[in-house]
DNA sequence: TCAAGGTGCTAATTCGAATTATTACAGGGT
DNA sequence: ACCCTGTAATAATTCGAATTAGCACCTTGA
């Protein structure tokens, strides 16, 4: 196999020095350096013609940057069962990558234990790249401490609690959504709602939670909160309006509602808080609101870049949008 | 930001030498190495202690080797249009990435130009990776010949042709998939042929065009070839069976035949030959074959490896499996 | 003619870990 | 006292690129 070409070997065909080629390259200017214009244009050219690029490696040994952002996710990014919950974010970070002149390196190579992928296992990679994009529904909270506490530049998409220090992210305002919904299920007459779903473990179901509370509270109407629903159930408790974190779930009670000859929204409402991790029936159209997955890709990139650039922690939340569906009355 | 521990750091600490941190760490024993069993403990408890994990980059400077393979696409992966085209073929090359403990890097930073990418830009950063593969209908041959005469380890997914050389590939098998649907169609007594779609231009067209081709002269049936086809046209020429390369095309021959009142496959067969690069109808069930687009990605991985360390140039086309659908009798 | 000042380049060092060559030292035999 | 052998550790070098200090050469001007 053809050896990778070095500066030294650049300089060789040039006719000058490592050092040379390396302030050709970087095009120096500053500092008191100065190299000939017909010196630069020789280098130049040898590397034209031989298409040199310098080590990312050996690079980033020494400075600390590649251009390189690591994408970590907990499962696999592309096999299609998860495909339409991470497409959009995907995309995001695509597009933004792209501005920003950076190649994405998926850790693919992140040994999975236990089914689930670990960042720092023995050999870590994650600072290959200069900084890292986390990517997932829950992420391990050791793993979280350590990027912290490591000080890797890091943006977690999806909101995350603090791990030993505040923890950069560009989440979804799920408090302000779910209480939008409930706002509108109260104009509208509703006064006895349930919350269905974990609220409980990841952040983004405990924000869901927490801003179906405030709402209750606020309008002062009754509000339960169970893991899981049958249709019985929310009927004998006098319930109208349902929320469900999981879009199947809502799917299912309408269609359950549905085959029982009772109308919907007419003899209750359910409205779904968006999260799509398994797959849903799409023949229904759910009142709920839209998470922008592929936005919230675009900014955490742009985060990211903040990060690395001034060392700052930024924590954003996006606003999701009401989608109005035929659902709720 | 805390600076990261070095071995010269761990070592002073128990003091010894960066050298003896290292042969502790990885554990040598051969070549006349040793270690004091109480010094490689005081050492291991330090380590233990600090969490301290070797640097990867200083580690991959050493081994010339950076275990990233690159992933080369005219466009963006992972866009929805182009998602369903792309999304099998990422599977694969993740799948077997993973297999091979290699992580993925995506050249999102190649700018497009023209709406394309190219893959020798200014400073290309296609040798960032050990290896790459190259994805896309069509690969500019200047490209692929700039590949194959700088020795640049790739392997391209679908047959090329040489390119002031051979272009390791990995490839559908188009010709065997197409005259197979001719000589089904030949024997349930079809004698009149069209093939609709480029038949040029990309190598995957070619393929599709000249295995039509073979069939019907080995059948001494009629076989025509157009770039577009209305169903008037089909009709008015007696045509019994229409094959289309793109499966939209074919789609919509099917639906303007049915709403003509015309029976498929009673009055007119139809078969796909399966480049969905618009997105097709998927009510109807075409009668064609199945790409194997992720076992391609497998494939193509599992040869950059053997290009990368055996410098061999694997070429192979897979089969396509038939697809019985309903628009063939 | 010699210092002053500018120009164009290079030698040497750095980054962190892996590896090879080498040294230091203890104990045993003569 | 001397050599030899084995053991335990270290010094020095390597990987490829970036950076800094400084060397050699050329003009000027006095």
């Amino acid at each position: 196999m053809a050896k990778r070409l070095t500066q030294q070997d650049i300089a060789r065909m040039a006719g000058v020095s490592q050092a040379t080629v390396s302030l050709v390259l970087n095009n120096r200017t500053d500092g008191g350096v100065r190299i000939a214009p017909e010196t630069r244009a020789r280098v130049l050219e040898v590397i034209r013609r031989t298409g040199y690029v310098a080590n990312p490696i050996a690079r980033r040994l020494h400075d600390q940057r590649n251009r390189i952002l690591g994408v970590f996710t907990y499962e696999a990014v592309f096999p299609s069962t998860r495909a339409d919950f991470y497409q959009p974010f995907l995309e995001g970070i695509e597009e933004q990558a792209e501005v920003a002149g950076c190649d994405l390196l998926l850790f693919t190579s992140a040994k999975a234990t236990e089914g689930k992928r670990r960042i720092f296992s023995d050999d870590s990679r994650i600072r290959l790249a200069d900084g890292c994009v986390l990517l997932g529904r829950s992420i391990d909270r050791d793993d979280l401490a350590q990027l912290v506490s490591e000080g890797i530049p890091f943006v977690s998409i999806g909101r995350r609690d603090d791990a030993g220090g505040p923890v950069p992210h560009v989440g979804a305002d799920y408090v302000s959504a779910v209480r939008n919904l409930v706002d509108r299920a109260v104009a509208l007459g509703h006064r006895e709602f349930v919350y269905v779903g974990a609220g409980t473990g990841a952040e983004s179901s405990a924000d869901r939670l927490r801003g179906f509370k405030q709402a209750v509270a606020a309008h002062r109407v009754a509000g339960t909160h169970v893991q899981f629903a049958g249709l019985d159930q929310v009927l004998d408790a006098g319930i109208t309006a349902v929320l469900t974190e999981e879009v199947s779930d809502g799917a299912a009670l309408v269609l359950a509602a549905r085959e029982r000859g009772l109308s919907v929204p007419g003899d209750l409402s359910v409205m779904t808080l968006g999260a799509a991790t398994r797959p849903a029936p799409d023949d229904v159209a759910l009142t709920g609101f839209r998470i922008p997955r592929r936005e919230m890709g675009r900014r955490a990139v742009q985060a990211l870049t903040e990060v690395l650039e001034h060392g700052t922690t930024p924590r954003e939340l996006l606003a999701c949008e009401f989608v109005a569906g035929t659902t709720l009355g």
